[in-house]
DNA sequence: TCTATATTCAACTAATCAGTTTATTAATGA
DNA sequence: TCATTAATAAACTGATTAGTTGAATATAGA
C-alpha cells in the first residue's frame, strides 16, 4: 500500500468494519471496549482497525485514565471527497463539451440542409 | 479485502496509479497502451490495475479491432463520495446538537444570574 | 500493595496485492 | 498466410493485510 494521505484514506475506508466504526464515531466518541462490543472479532483485531485509522488521520485519541477514547477527525474524510469531487468535475466538464460539440455538429447539418 | 461495492470502490482509489489512470480517463477514454504510456512499471502490471479498476465498476471497457477502450462510468464514485457526505452530515448533526446544548445551557446560567 | 480493567505488543498464519517475466490469444494488414 | 500490434493469462516473488492467541503495560481503586 502507497503511504500518501490519500491512500491512507482510501485504504482505511477500503474495510467493512473500519467504516462501521467511523459510523459508531459519528455519533459520539467511544472507547475501543465501546467499538468492539458489536463485533465478532476479538478486541485486539478492532484495536489494529483503530490503529489503521489514527494513522490515516480519519480519528484521534486522547486519554481518560486507562481509556482511550477516540473522536472523529473529519478533514481527511474531506480531502478524500474533494479529490472524488474534483475528479468528477473534470469529467463533467467534458461531458458538457462533448455535448456542446454534439449540439454544434447538429446545428451544422441543419444549416448544410438549409443551404 | 471485502468485495462489496463500496469496499471495492475504496480499494481500488487506495492506489496512486489508478487514481492517475482514472484523472487520465477523466480527459478522455484511452486504450491500455495509452493508460501505461506514463508510467515506468510494465504494461501488464497497469493491465491488472484496469481489470481492478473495472471489477470496481469505476471504468467500463468496449472493443475495437484489437483495441479495449476504457472509459470512465462515474457512478461508484458518486456512491463513494455519498457516503462520505452521508457520514460527514451525522457528524456534524450531532456537531450542531452539541452547540445548540452549549447555547441552551449558556441561556439557562444567564436566567439563574438574572433571577 | 494487590487486583481488576483497558489497551497494546509480539509472534504467528492464511490470504491478498503489486509487481515481475514469459507465453498466449485476438485482430489487423501486407 | 505471416508478421505486427494490443492485450491478457499464467506462474512466480516479496510485501502487506486481517485475523488469531498469549503476554505485557498502564491506570484505578480496594
Amino acid at each position: 500500500m502507497s503511504n500518501d494521505s490519500l491512500s491512507l484514506t482510501f485504504a482505511a475506508l477500503a474495510d467493512p468494519t473500519r467504516r462501521a466504526i467511523l459510523g459508531r464515531l459519528a455519533e459520539s466518541q467511544a472507547t475501543v471496549n465501546e467499538l468492539a462490543e458489536p463485533f465478532v472479532m476479538s478486541l485486539q483485531a478492532v484495536s489494529k482497525h483503530v490503529t489503521v485509522l489514527e494513522a490515516a488521520g480519519l480519528i484521534s485519541r486522547g486519554r481518560d485514565a486507562q481509556y482511550r477514547p477516540c473522536r472523529l477527525e473529519p478533514a481527511p474524510m474531506q480531502v478524500a471527497a474533494d479529490w472524488i469531487v474534483r475528479n468528477r468535475e473534470i469529467w463533467t466538464e467534458r461531458y458538457d463539451q462533448l455535448e456542446q460539440h454534439l449540439v454544434r455538429i447538429t446545428n451544422d447539418k441543419k444549416k448544410e440542409k438549409e443551404s
